[in-house]
DNA sequence: TTATTAAAAATTGTATACAAAGTTTCGCGA
DNA sequence: TCGCGAAACTTTGTATACAATTTTTAATAA
């Protein structure tokens, strides 16, 4: 498998120290820097940021360069709402797919998942816990579908590190055995109802409430002004 | 609206080229010529190319170049299905949030479309339908679906170029018809029944006989070898 | 001290040059 | 005539150079 081209290869980099929060949100990345630590010219970086930023990982600013995104609370919300549709969408379809090895697989990586977490490997646990949910949906067989929800599942994972409170970390242990659970019953009903639950959970395990409202700079300024300005 | 960035510009002619079938899937994209074409190098045509391909409108070979996408049968059939899942999730949050002057719009957007069929204009028959289903979720308010969906609907355009009767143009207008008005009528059930209906019906347009089984070179090498190889 | 402005530095935008890979053409031999 | 192979040509891959823009720094005046 060595049709990873050097370019395949600098994405897979950026994209993984980005989903999981090695490079946080709002993190500059400079061409030249980049540049220079993978050993190649700026033309090949560019390439790459220009990719990251069409999956919406990383914001470019024209003339101003590119940095890892900071989704706002309202793309937040939609990234959800789509995971929702989406994963509960397709449940009925993994239902159907589903064979014994691949029901294995998923026990697996959900155990690697837990083991992460005990070891306080937080990266790890991000990781494999994305890739419980990308193993459930190419069961499906649908790789468009299971691009789209690559996409997602990685922003979301710089929602929870945007927005998340620090301990908890994405998906609940149990809430994912569960799932497997009922699909291994070919429980559908109950396996789409659970699925929408774990990610309203994981929604609600953020905090929007700060920047909910436009950061308004009168109010903002105002507080301050309260705390005594020395004039008058 | 000055933002639009000369990139930019050139990304809307190519994709609205290819989206309304003015360059047929196979198309050979020489950067050389698209960049004598739009009067740029052909480092700002490498970009919007990248970006083309990564929506799956084109396909980029590596040292070979990119031509327009030609979707295989598993990816149209994997389009259509994304698609029926997300336009039929999203459509009770439409539904939800439908105003009259969003519902009025539709309809005109609908008329045009209908205007176009009946002057023959293949390529804005395209395009309006297509606008149709974007204005639809668009009204969901959730820009990342929207996004999603008009990657879909472009890929969809080029579906129906490769697959579907040289007549028959993507949407027939008296679904879009019924559709809008069981959205107006709030009636939620029927017009997800409706809308799964109507996509299912632009699929089975399409005739994927031919390439449903894997293009099997022993196979088509026997029947020609049946007719006689003059050999023994 | 603070605000304003100009110059300097750093960073991105774009074109061009050269290298590498692929395609075509032409000639040679069977 | 047909098949094979090499050279010429075409096209893409990558780096580098220079232009344009933004950011930072420094200096000056209120």
């Amino acid at each position: 498998m060595s049709s990873r081209t050097r370019d395949e290869i600098i994405y897979e980099n950026l994209h993984a120290a980005i989903f999981e929060v090695q490079l946080p949100p709002g993190t500059r990345l400079p061409e030249d820097e980049l540049a220079e630590t993978f050993g190649v010219s700026r033309t090949g970086i560019r390439k790459v940021l220009q990719r990251l930023a069409h999956e919406r990982l990383v914001d470019i600013i024209p003339n101003r360069g590119a940095s890892v995104a900071q989704p706002s609370v309202k793309e937040a919300r939609e990234v959800f709402a789509a995971r929702r549709m989406i994963e509960c969408a397709a449940l009925p379809q993994v239902i159907g797919h589903a064979r014994p090895a691949q029901i294995k697989a998923l026990g697996a990586i959900m155990l690697k998942e837990d083991e992460a977490q005990l070891a306080g490997n937080r990266a790890a646990a991000i990781r494999y816990s994305g890739e419980f949910h990308l193993a459930l949906i190419r069961i499906a067989d649908n790789d468009t579908l299971a691009h789209f929800l690559g996409e997602l599942v990685a922003r979301s994972s710089l929602i929870i590190a945007t927005y998340g409170a620090p301990i908890a970390v994405s998906c609940r242990h149990s809430e994912h055995e569960q799932i497997l659970d009922l699909i291994s019953n070919r429980a559908t009903a109950e396996a789409v109802a659970w699925m929408d639950q774990h990610l309203l959970s994981v929604e609600r395990s953020c905090s929007f409430a700060q920047e909910e409202a436009e950061p308004d700079l009168k109010t903002i300024l105002g507080s301050i002004a309260q705390r005594g300005t020395g004039l008058a």
